[in-house]
DNA sequence: TTGTAAGCGTTATCAC
DNA sequence: GTGATAACGCTTACAA
C-alpha cells in the first residue's frame, strides 16, 4: 500500500540496499547518489516502515512504561503526569517512543510486561515505582532485559540503574527543620509500607529524632495509601490522642494527602500553622494553591522522569557500561503551613 | 536469540505454519496437534514476536495517543490521567497497547504523528482534544487513517467518529441552574478560544441567557488558558468592575482554574458562595477538597476515554461501518460553592 | 488436516 | 561505491 524502499529504489534507479544506506547516511555512498535518492524519497513521499526496520534490527526504539498495580490511584496523583512529561522529553530527544503497559491490577500488569518484553515490542522498560518485593523487577533482572527504576531498589542497589531522590536525607532535613522550629511531637504519615520511598523517609525521620534525642512514639507513625481519604483518617486518629500528646507538627508523604489533612483539621477547628505545622512531599502545583499554601519538599519530579529516560536509553545503547545511580536533588519549599511551635 | 515459531515447530515435530495456526486457534487443526504444539510452547517458554507478526499482518495492535501541542499544560490537568485510565481500560479489553506521541510543541507533535502513522507503528489514533483548525486532524482525514476524537470536531462532524459530552447542553443547564438561584450577572470564564469545547459551552451559556431574557455583557466573558493563573487574572478583571456590575455568579471552564478563582476571591475578602457563586467543569478529585467544596459539572472523563478506545478499535476492525458519535452523559454536582443569590 | 513457500519492508553481509 | 541476497519471525495462499 504505502511507498516502500523498493519504490524509491526503482524511481531513483538504484538498488534497495543503496536506499537503505542513504537513510542510514552511510559515508560510503557518494554525495551524488545520496542527493538523487533523497530527491526520489521526497518526490514519492517516502517514510520508512518502523516495523520492518525493527524486525531487521531487533530494536524498536520504544520504551515501555510500567506503573504500579494500583494504577488508578497512581494516575490520580499529580506525580504521574509530571514524571511522564520528563520521560517524554528524555525519550523524544533520542527519538524513542513511549508505550504504556495497561492493566487494572498487578497480575494484568505483570502479564503486560511479559508480553511487551518477550514480544519484542520495546527495547527497555522504566519502572515508575519501587516496591519491596516485585515480581516484575525480578523478571526483568532474570532476563537481563534493560530497565531502569524510578526510586531506590529494595535489593541489588548496585546492580540496578535507578534514578532517585535522597529520600532518607530529605526526610531527615525536613524533620530537623521542624525540630529547629521547636517541635518535638512530630507525626509521620507515610504512604504504603511496601513502597521503598516510604521506608527511606521513615528512616530519615527516625534518624533526625534520634540525633536530637527525641523519643519516638509509635502512635505518631501512620501509614496510609496515597490518597486524600488516607490523610483524613490519619488526622482523626492523631487528634483522638489526649491533648498533651497530640503532635504539633506532621510530615505527610504527599501533597494530595496533605490537602486532605488540611481539610480535616479545618473541619475540626484546628488551625494551620498556629496549632499544628504541616509539611509534605512532592511540591505539585496545588501545594501553592491550598489555604494556607503548603510547605513541601520539592523532589524535582520532572527531572526524575527525564533522567530515567536518558539512563535507560544509555543502558539500551551501551549495555556494557556499569549500572549507575542518579540522585536528583530536592529542596524544602517553605510556605505557610509550617512554622515555629506556639508557646 | 529468543524462542521462535521454528523452534516450537521442530520440538513438536510439525511445520511452522502449523504452530502459527495453533496460535491463531485455527479450527482446521486437530485437537491432538493443538495439544502437542501447546505443550511444546509451554515447554520452551515461547512468546510470539509482535514485531514479526505486525509486519506479516500489517497491523500492530497499538493505539497512538495525541495530546495537544501545549502538552505541559494538558498533562498538569487531572483530566489527563483520568481519560488515560479510560483509554487504557478500553484498549486492554481488546488487547491493544497504548503509545504516546512525544513532543514539546505543535510542530514536534505533528511530526510525531506522521512518523507513527507512516511508520506503521500504530493501527489508529485518538486525538485527546478538539481544536478549531488542526493540521493533525486534516492529515489523518486526508490519509483516511483510522482515528477518533475526544470532543466535538469543528468541521465534518458527521464524518469523524467522536466521543463527547453535550457541552452545549451542559453549559446551558448550568447557566439555567444559576438563573434559578436568582443570578442574572453571570460571568463565563472559558478556556482557550480555539478549543471547540469552549465554543460549545459559550453557546450554551448564551443560549440560556437569551432564553431567560437576560442581557449579555461582553465584560462577563473571559478566556484564559486552563491553568490556575488564568483563573486569578480573570477574577481580578471582574472584580475591578464597579460594585453594581460585578457578577454574582461565575461559570468556570475547569476545576483547577476554579481553585485559583477561589483563592483569589479569598484574598480579596470576597466569600463564596455568600458574595459570589462558583460552578466549574470536570468534577475532578480536588473539587471535593477545596473550601468550600466546588459545585462542578461531572463530565465522566473516564467514560470519555473508555468509549474512545472502544470506538477506535471498532473503526480499525470494521472500517466500513459508518462514523458514529458517542455522547457521554454529564451531571451537575451541587456542592457548596454555589447557591441562592443574596438579597 | 498439515506442509511448502512466498511475502511483509527493512538491514547487513557479501561480492564486484 | 553499489548491487544481489539472505536474514528477521511471522502469516497465508496454495499444495498435498
Amino acid at each position: 500500500m504505502s511507498i516502500t524502499i523498493k519504490d524509491v529504489a526503482k524511481y531513483a534507479d538504484v538498488a534497495p540496499s543503496t536506499v537503505s544506506r542513504v537513510i542510514a547516511n552511510n559515508p560510503r555512498i557518494s554525495e551524488k547518489t545520496k542527493e538523487k535518492v533523497r530527491a526520489a524519497m521526497d518526490e514519492l513521499g517516502y517514510h520508512p516502515n518502523f516495523i520492518a526496520r525493527s524486525l531487521a534490527n531487533q530494536s524498536t526504539q520504544v520504551i515501555g512504561l510500567v506503573t504500579p498495580g494500583s494504577s488508578d490511584v497512581f494516575f490520580q496523583n499529580p506525580f504521574f503526569p509530571t514524571v511522564l512529561r520528563g520521560l517524554s522529553e528524555g525519550a523524544h530527544e533520542k527519538q524513542y517512543a513511549l508505550q504504556l503497559v495497561t492493566g487494572q491490577n498487578e497480575e494484568e500488569i505483570y502479564n503486560g510486561v511479559v508480553q511487551m518484553v518477550q514480544g519484542g515490542r520495546v527495547d527497555g522498560v522504566v519502572l515508575l515505582y519501587s516496591k519491596v518485593e516485585d515480581r516484575i523487577l525480578i523478571y526483568l533482572r532474570d532476563r537481563k532485559f534493560p530497565f531502569v527504576m524510578i526510586g531506590k531498589p529494595f535489593n541489588f542497589v548496585d546492580e540496578i540503574t535507578h534514578v532517585d531522590n535522597d529520600n532518607f536525607q530529605a526526610a531527615k532535613e525536613t524533620t530537623e527543620y521542624l525540630i529547629e522550629m521547636g517541635h518535638e511531637r512530630i507525626a509521620f504519615i507515610g504512604g504504603d509500607k511496601d513502597l521503598v520511598v516510604t521506608v527511606e523517609r521513615l528512616l530519615g525521620y527516625q534518624g533526625a529524632l534520634k540525633q536530637a534525642d527525641i523519643d519516638q512514639k509509635e502512635e505518631y507513625i501512620l501509614h496510609q495509601s496515597f490518597l486524600r481519604e488516607g490523610g483524613q483518617d490519619a488526622v482523626c486518629e492523631l487528634m483522638e490522642l489526649p491533648l498533651e500528646f497530640r503532635p504539633t507538627a506532621m510530615i505527610v508523604a504527599d501533597d494530595l494527602m496533605a490537602l486532605g489533612v488540611l481539610n480535616t483539621l479545618n473541619e475540626l477547628g484546628i488551625s494551620v500553622p498556629e496549632d499544628i505545622s504541616i509539611i509534605s512531599f512532592n511540591n505539585v502545583l496545588m501545594s501553592e494553591m491550598s489555604r494556607p499554601p503548603l510547605s513541601s519538599v520539592d523532589i524535582n519530579i520532572f527531572e526524575l522522569g527525564y533522567e530515567a529516560s536518558k539512563s535507560l536509553i544509555q543502558r539500551i545503547e551501551k549495555p556494557d557500561e556499569p549500572f549507575k545511580r542518579v540522585i536528583v536533588p530536592h529542596n524544602i519549599v517553605k510556605r505557610f503551613s509550617s512554622g515555629f511551635i506556639k508557646l
